[in-house]
DNA sequence: GAGTTTGAAACT
DNA sequence: CAGTTTCAAACTC
């Protein structure tokens, strides 16, 4: 269910990738009480992975305020109530701060805020019971809604609408009634009265898309934070998973915040980017006494702020979500604690990078539990990338792009009623525990990338629809192999993929077509089988194959081809025993009946990319090897791999780099290629033009004349002449003009003999 | 060509 | 599902 608004959806495939429309106007460092000095979570340099958001002050404000009063008003509120996730970011840092139990407003706004107001123009406001009728206490869904003319932030509790430049807001919680959530946004702090002008003045800045609200989303993460008057500390992956259970055991109970709203602002300020994660549930509990200074929740574990983990883009599983949760306090020493929070199975992995201020840190625990597979999401810029789950969810709504080499994929919100939110701010929100979530965001384009266009045009084999292939015109198929008919393998005329190799057998079917790859996936069952029904001593397993490793086990088998000037022993790689060969095939698909289909073929409906079917899982290669099967294919890398530090993707530096290499190493073989064929081929003409006058009588080349005899006698000339005149007494250089005028004679002679058959004599 | 690295597959 | 082992291709020297 499409609930982004039409308006949007036209806006946003031009804004996808538009960093620069994401401007903020407000100027961090300037105009921030907060700023100075603080949110700089890391010094390193950019790297364009998603990791990226580690070095840049991207940062989630949870509950967080722009005086030092209303901070510590919302601390304590959020303190007793043990269910406020309490930050304080720079400038444009949002500020949340829900307060479930208590009439407190939860307020979401840029520190630079100066004022705490949920009703003057540019103003969200948050109430319970809103649209979204989440059952999930104290969720906070953050929809936009149309535009009316009447909505205002003062509607009737649950459903409150923020004006931002024309663009209404629908902010719902779901909490306990009377609750009031205020999303102040940007520029509408210090500048109260400009902050709504400001927002008109650059309406493109807030085209926002709604995100999130899978309801088919599992509960993923808690988070918990123990306030105390300890100093920031990291939790361990036990210790997460501790107060996972914890906190799974108080949602129904305490109904913890369920939300957690990220915004990421560079330092400059000029780009915005929002890490939306419905992954996390965040909460603070806060177990000291209120105190002024507000308690940092802090999300995160193992991973360092500065540190960089380079994880594949457009991956949904086993990728990274960042998720910058900051909290500041002036006067405070800032710390940075980033942590990696690991989706189990294949889900996401959220870096939850904290930018703390305050002097008492507090950390928020986080833990991961399995969640379905998320799609890495490009929020404004390349360097922030947000992973959403995808595959499952039917409010994942594939954009292609005219124009674009991206797939992108527009995030709508799942429950009814729901519409984008803007707010001026990244937010990112967890859902609670078995809870759906919507999100909404505030500029941000929730545009993804899903699957970067390839650049280099590769033969796109045909996914195969059964595990038997019929013969391909594929170059690489080689080898017609002898197999008896499989049930398991089915003709399929039309998709066939590379190495496709057809092997005649002895049924009904005549052949099996076996991709060449395939083959050796099968050498060593097909080992096995053809020991065992050669009748060795052991045939079973591994142990067979240990003892037996030359029987129908080379690199002929693996290639497809029938052994032939081997070494092997005891070979059954032949057509005398298609028998076991067949039954080793066999034996292969009843263990795995995928194990034929392609390993490279199209992707999901309606991609025309080739793609891995299982993903590689490279580890320390970067997919930038042949040791990556995707890049040894010439494919990126998919959602579906499992690499870590994949630079096999369409944006990637080293891989345009390699490709680059690649490409002038390949020019320049062929300059020399043409290079040897030229010179050969002059060579060759060469040798043709002057070949008959070699052979043939009139057209004999001069120098063909100047034979041993010719030369000798022209010497005995030049000598007798050198005689003569030391005998005449002439000086030097009379005599050396005598023998030069000799030499003359000889070459005239020489010249006027080359026309004749008869070999020239010189005669002086 | 030998040794090392790497990742897929099988296995536990 | 995670860890280990095995293997061969890819890679390096």
């Amino acid at each position: 269910m499409d609930v982004v608004s039409p308006e949007l959806n036209i806006l946003l495939p031009d804004e996808i990738m538009d960093t620069e429309a994401i401007v903020m106007d407000d100027d961090p460092p300037a105009e921030s009480p907060t700023a100075s000095g603080q949110s700089q979570p890391s010094d390193d340099a950019p790297i364009p992975m998603e990791t990226d958001v580690l070095a840049v002050p991207e940062i989630v404000s949870l509950c967080s305020d722009a005086t030092p009063t209303q901070r510590t008003q919302a601390l304590t509120t959020s303190i007793t109530t043990d269910s406020t996730l309490c930050s304080t970011t720079s400038a444009t840092q949002l500020l949340l701060t829900p307060s479930i139990a208590s009439s407190s407003p939860l307020t979401l706004r840029p520190a630079t805020a100066s004022t705490l107001t949920s009703t003057s123009p540019g103003v969200v406001s948050l109430t319970s019971g809103g649209l979204q009728k989440l059952s999930a206490n104290h969720q906070i869904i953050l929809n936009k809604v149309a535009s009316s003319p009447g909505a205002d932030t003062t509607r009737s509790p649950g459903t409150t609408t923020i004006t931002p430049g024309g663009q209404k807001f629908m902010v719902t919680a779901i909490g306990k009634s009377g609750q009031s959530i205020v999303l102040q946004l940007p520029h509408t702090g210090s500048k109260p009265g400009s902050g709504q002008g400001e927002a008109k003045a650059h309406p493109q800045h807030f085209k926002v898309l709604t995100i999130g609200g899978r309801t088919d989303l599992k509960p993923v993460m808690v988070g918990q934070a123990v306030s105390s008057a300890s100093q920031v500390s990291t939790l361990q992956a036990q210790q997460l998973k501790t107060v996972q259970i914890a906190k799974k055991t108080q949602v129904s109970s305490a109904g913890p915040i369920k939300f957690i709203i990220t915004k990421a602002v560079n330092n400059k300020g000029l780009t915005a980017q929002t890490s939306v994660s419905n992954v996390i549930t965040g909460r603070v509990l806060s177990t000291s006494s209120p105190v002024t200074s507000p308690r940092t929740i802090t999300l995160s574990e193992t991973l360092s702020s500065s540190s960089k983990i380079a994880i594949s883009p457009l991956k949904s599983p086993s990728k990274l979500t960042v998720v910058s949760v900051a909290s500041q306090v002036p006067n405070s020493p800032q710390k940075s604690v980033s942590l990696p929070l690991n989706m189990a199975h294949l889900g996401q992995q959220i870096l939850v990078q904290q930018s703390t201020a305050t002097s008492p840190a507090k950390v928020v625990s986080s833990h991961s539990t399995p969640m379905k597979p998320v799609q890495t999401v490009t929020v404004g810029g390349p360097q922030f990338k947000t992973i959403f789950p995808l595959s499952t969810s039917s409010n994942v709504q594939q954009i292609q792009v005219p124009g674009s080499r991206f797939h992108y994929v527009r995030l709508v919100t799942a429950t009814t009623g729901s519409s984008t939110g803007q707010a001026g701010s990244h937010c990112t929100n967890s859902s609670m525990t078995a809870k759906p979530m919507v999100v909404n965001t505030a500029q941000v384009r929730m545009s993804v990338p899903i699957i970067p266009a390839q650049t280099m045009k590769q033969v796109v084999p045909k996914p195969l629809t059964s595990s038997g292939q019929l013969l391909t015109t594929q170059t690489q198929q080689r080898l017609i192999m002898p197999a008896t008919p499989l049930p398991q393998i089915q003709p399929n005329l039309t998709n066939l993929p590379p190495g496709t190799v057809l092997a005649p057998g002895s049924g009904n079917m005549g052949y099996a077509v076996l991709p060449a790859h395939y083959v050796t996936q099968l050498q060593q069952s097909a080992y096995v089988t053809l020991a065992s029904s050669s009748g060795f001593p052991n045939p079973t397993g591994i142990q067979t194959q240990a003892r037996l490793p030359l029987n129908g086990y080379c690199d002929c088998f693996a290639n497809g081809e029938f052994c032939q000037n081997c070494n092997c022993t005891n070979c059954f790689n032949n057509l005398e025993h298609e028998t076991e060969r067949a039954k080793a095939i066999k034996a292969c698909l009843d263990r795995n009946p995928e194990a034929f289909k392609p390993k490279i073929g199209k992707g999901k409906e309606g991609e025309s990319d080739r793609r891995h079917s299982k993903g590689c899982n490279c580890k320390r290669s970067g997919c930038l090897k042949n040791y990556c099967e995707c890049y040894e294919a010439k494919i990126m890398c998919s959602s579906t791999c499992k690499c870590v530090g994949c630079k096999n993707f369409e944006e990637s530096p080293e891989r345009k780099t390699l490709m680059h290499l690649a490409d002038a190493a390949e020019v320049r073989v062929q300059q020399q290629t043409a290079a040897k064929t030229k010179l050969s081929s002059q060579i060759s003409d060469l040798f043709t033009r002057t070949t008959p006058s070699i052979t043939s009588g009139g057209g004999r080349m001069p120098f063909t004349f100047v034979t041993k005899e010719v030369a000798e006698a022209t010497c005995e000339c030049l000598l007798e002449q050198a005689e003569q005149a030391e005998l005449i007494q002439q000086p030097q250089a009379t005599a050396e003009r005598m023998i030069l005028e000799e030499f003359g004679r000889c070459l005239m002679r020489i010249i006027s003999s080359a026309g004749k058959t008869d070999c020239p004599s010189i005669n002086c």
